[in-house]
DNA sequence: TTGGGTACTTACCAAAAGGTGCATACTTGT
DNA sequence: ACAAGTATGCACCTTTTGGTAAGTACCCAA
């Protein structure tokens, strides 16, 4: 009844070890990966860390291209968080037509290498992550299964 | 000139090695980490992931009472989109006051593996994280630093 | 002078995500 | 009989997020 349930489990195994560690009931957040994702989750902020992390230091411009897809608006105020976040570095050179650029701070590069563990499972499960969402585009949104 | 930047960097280092293993250009993500993080994003999926991984099959009202803030819709809403993802077992035990538990599939025991690093890493850099959080705070959403 | 490129900013909007509260169908405890 | 618990569903609304389009200040090339 109550709703601490201090029993243990048998769970999976190895994985259930690993997992203990991201022990909740910390500050503001609920555990380490809550802080993580908040400070990663922008539409485009892990394809920023990525490019960034690939080639160093980034013009803006450069930036924009590369991502395609995303408007100025979204960008800048991506980095700018990111920037906030202590993840990536702002560079003006104070040129006469703008030049600024940006960088991975030594907490960025942290997080782009704690982020190479996602990346990989994504592109093992790629396939059935994709099948996956296939079918659900049939639905749309809620939820309607194919099933009966 | 050329959107391509075929010209390497000099990034990081042995950080970049790892993150170059993100290979974009694929089905439809942009690379593995997208595809991952379109099925973790949900404001509580890593959490739900979290207690699935660690108590093992979980009742619905345990994991209600356990991720408190959480509303029945979103909970539910969120299990659904986790189990078509392949990530959560729903089982219905069919009973008359009804019983249903959710348990982790292989691949979200995978999942949850490859989310410890993230977890980690918002352990170890919490405090700089929740500073910065604080600090967003005052200017509560747009970009008015108090650098000047 | 017109046009393009640099790095943004701003106002206005649409869509997505999340939240509240009520309803269901049935059982158990009081 | 009535409240409470079980696992949801549904209508409605607010917040958050992302997007569009236009503007700014300045320079260079045609």
């Amino acid at each position: 009844m109550s709703s601490d349930r201090s029993d243990l489990i048998s769970a999976p195994a190895q994985a259930q070890a690993d997992v203990q560690r991201c022990t909740p009931n910390l500050p503001g957040f609920t555990c380490g990966l809550d802080a993580t994702l908040r400070v990663v989750s922008g539409k485009w902020k892990p394809l920023i860390l990525y490019f960034v992390a690939q080639d160093g230091p980034t013009r803006y411009g450069e930036l924009r291209r590369a991502i395609r897809d995303v408007s100025d608006k979204v960008l800048i105020q991506q980095l700018k968080e990111l920037e906030a976040d202590g993840l990536v570095k702002r560079t003006d050179y104070k040129e006469v037509p703008p030049r600024v650029d940006y960088s991975l701070t030594p907490l960025g590069q942290s997080l782009a290498e704690a982020l190479v563990p996602l990346c990989t499972w994504g592109t093992e499960h790629m396939a059935e992550v994709s099948r996956v969402f296939a079918e659900r585009a049939t639905w749309t949104r809620p939820g309607r299964q194919p099933t009966g």
